[in-house]
DNA sequence: CTTGACACAGAACGGATGTTCGTGTATTAT
DNA sequence: ATAATACACGAACATCCGTTCTGTGTCAAG
């Protein structure tokens, strides 16, 4: 009802990866007529045509009236990255932090962040409340984390199968890194390495999901003896 | 002889600051009369004569004849985050993909790639060659490493004691990441598990270091199962 | 066939913008 | 003092550049 294809034609690819080309190598973006001149369209007011679909798109942001006043938004190509806070450590015998839904962390300047580009992460993760956790101890090995470890997770108090997750182990005062599987009579926390046997927690059993891994990062340390 | 003060003026460095402000703010360059009016030159000549100055000393490029053909150099380029590119797959039994130093591979604007924060890599890292590879199958478990992982590497060919190195084993025909350590008569990789054994190589056995490791980044994937 | 939405081209308008020139005023060297 | 130089202002240009208007051709619906 409102587009021929619903798609991005084959100018719209056009006009965004030049889009992108030109602000990395110069460091301003193009004008309507280079944008032109570079993706084979003759006239500027069919660029401004498909300029302004891109708006209504919401893949650029326009400043009218103002040369070069284009800016490509969070279409997710490359070079986009996604800050994510560093909240503190996770240990096995002490309770993990977890982000307090009402402070926003994010705006916390000082604090110690990582920046990923936003490719590597699933898709449905891109806006989510993310933060990371460094490791400490050896005591999450059979997950395959190790010591300095930083683990990025999304904050969650259930799961499903299959996907990895930072209990907290009443049983055995312990947070833990695990598979999640969900059994008849209780659930499975499978560790990463799959030398390491299951262990079962029974349906009664307390059991508190404190968020789910999104993905782990090992800096190698250099060694100390010079 | 040339210059009063040899040091930036007091407009020089104001003009600076507005260009990096604004380039943040709006993702284009300011016009020259709109960093007058931001720092109080009432003349665009005056701009003009200063964006001129600061183009000599090297602290600017400018496109002459363009609008907002402005940016700033060595400045603030860059920002805190480090661009990796992703050159391929790492298995066991391959050998592994090395950055061909004739090649600049940092121009490739299709290769995947990953950013990271500056703060996260060791210092001496930071001017790096560093590339990333992806590895394949399970064969690296005993570094702990798995499937899908993301090792990122420093060109190398030799190493010291304590460190992670991808080291190509032409006894055993394969690939393999091991902490490497010197020893009287040969070199002894050791496993990042520490339940695993390491293994020795004697002297005239031939030993190619491919490269350093400086991180590993696990990405957890979505379980299949809906 | 007619109609209308859509994609496109070309030209013209007017404001935006970089450049140049004439002038003025301190400060410094000769 | 005089000249040279750095610094500064404002106006005049000549483009650059976004916008808008007119016109053409296509294609699917009525």
């Amino acid at each position: 009802m409102s587009r021929k294809r619903k798609g991005l034609g084959e100018r719209h690819k056009k006009i965004l990866a030049f889009l992108e080309e030109y602000q990395a190598e110069n460091q301003y973006p193009p004008t309507i007529r280079e944008i032109g001149e570079h993706t084979g369209i003759t006239s500027t007011s069919v660029v401004n045509y498909y300029l302004d679909q891109l708006e209504r798109m919401g893949l650029i942001e326009r400043d009218r009236r103002i040369s070069r006043g284009v800016r490509l938004k969070n279409a997710a190509r490359g070079g986009n990255t996604m800050r994510i806070p560093i909240l503190g450590p996770i240990a096995a015998g002490e309770p993990i932090p977890v982000p307090e839904p009402g402070v926003s962390y994010l705006t916390d300047e000082e604090a110690d962040a990582i920046e990923i580009a936003r490719s590597l992460l699933p898709e449905r993760e891109q806006g989510a409340d993310l933060y990371a956790l460094e490791v400490r101890g050896d005591s999450m090995i059979d997950a395959m984390i190790s010591d300095g470890d930083i683990v990025v997770m999304k904050p969650a108090i259930e799961a499903r199968n299959g996907e990895m997750v930072a209990v907290w182990l009443p049983r055995d005062n312990e947070t833990t890194l695990k598979y999640f599987y969900k059994e008849k009579d209780g659930y499975r926390l499978e560790p990463a390495n799959p030398m390491m046997k299951p262990i079962f927690i029974s349906k009664d059993e307390p059991l508190e999901i404190k968020g789910k891994v999104v993905m782990v990062i090992r800096k190698m340390e250099e060694p100390l003896a010079a």
